[in-house]
DNA sequence: GTCTATACATTGATAGAC
DNA sequence: GTCTATCAATGTATAGAC
């Protein structure tokens, strides 16, 4: 009787065990490490299963096609991705609250590199796979923010600076050190080491001069 | 006796007619839209011979590899991308300069987005073809503006900021509305038209709170 | 669940007629 | 110079033994 025919590709109708947990976790790592360095199309099923170190088919028993393991690490990491935003607070001082998002932004640039460059990779190349994220659940939470930095101006608590321009560039600042390292590297030599660092405190400062009234 | 056998491969036996330069202009055209968007390895030689209107094989007899078309655009690109940094002067007001700078990058994103993309493709990629470009000619220019900056600086002329990062942040911030362009139209709704006119006086205001001293 | 072998599609590049 | 036909390599995915 086939008591152990619950196949991972059939999720629903069964809890996974604890080694095919772990499998899963494996192979996303590695496909988190090959796509986000290599693109959608750079990367290949054999760089990801000898990064997971299993066999080919072995890691299409576990996800069906090259498309739905991408997609799995994309809705797995927008949370994740997000957090940072969702967390400014309407009843913090307000540039407390931004130079703290900031802040973690940066932090998320440092720890996780290679998710930010997965979704750099996806939105330069027009977002192919991820379109649906950024319409949904990133516009909504861009559009209370927005209207949230609105507010605080109105009432004279930050200086008047377009919300949305804002945003953008403290997406593009943080970013910046996980997406384009290979640059910063290049350019830095002895300060490279101390990057989070030094940007911490240069951004920090640049966008509390912005904001202040 | 074969008087038409001065091939464009063989560019330096003979000089390319007038014909040639157009088709390979036509080939590079239509490169640039391709890996712009899909990146190299997303590129196939089938969608840039269709780009470009020609047989896959005639766009081969034009560039010897995929990879020599991609080298073909680099090298050519990066002189035109380099020159804003270039035009900064020593003998100018410094905040001037800078926010001129800041103007001119703008306007090269605003202009040139497959451009910047090709670049943000490469870097993000671990820049494997264009190492030697980066620690070469941009890190020189680099190193000089830097010292330029360090120099103004010292001079009291503008704040205290950390050369690099303050550059970063200019590169940053503008080259993300060529990049990040499809992740701008999905937040920024009726806003998005005049975004690099709004941009603009976000970020010279911006640059020049965080400059004076 | 995991492997070997292989089917099948795509793609970079070449041969050779015109 | 340009095309049709084709090759060789690569890469996704499946079949089927164990």
């Amino acid at each position: 009787m086939s008591k152990t025919t619950s196949q991972p590709r059939a999720k629903a109708t069964q809890k996974p065990t604890r080694i095919q947990r772990e499998k899963t976790r494996a192979i996303l790592e590695a496909a988190l490490e090959v796509f986000s360095k290599r693109g959608f199309r750079g990367a290949t099923l054999d760089m990801i299963a000898e990064e997971a170190q299993l066999s080919k088919p072995n890691l299409l028993y576990y996800f069906a096609s090259k498309e739905a393991l991408h997609a799995e690490l994309l809705a797995g990491l927008m949370e994740k991705w997000l957090e940072p935003l969702a967390q400014i607070e309407q009843n913090g001082d307000p540039i407390t609250e931004i130079c703290a998002y900031i802040e973690r932004k940066l932090e998320l640039a440092e720890e996780y590199p290679r998710e930010s460059r997965l979704f750099a990779n996806e939105i330069i190349q027009e977002a192919p796979r991820s379109k649906n994220a950024l319409n949904g659940y990133l516009k909504e939470l861009v559009d209370e923010k927005t209207i949230l930095i609105q507010r605080w101006i109105d009432a004279g608590k930050i200086a008047p600076v377009d919300p949305h321009h804002l945003i953008f560039s403290i997406w593009a600042t943080t970013q910046h050190y996980a997406d384009f390292d290979t640059q910063i590297q290049a350019m830095m030599d002895e300060g490279y080491e101390q990057r989070f660092i030094t940007a911490k405190a240069y951004l920090v400062d640049l966008f509390t001069k912005v904001l202040k009234p």
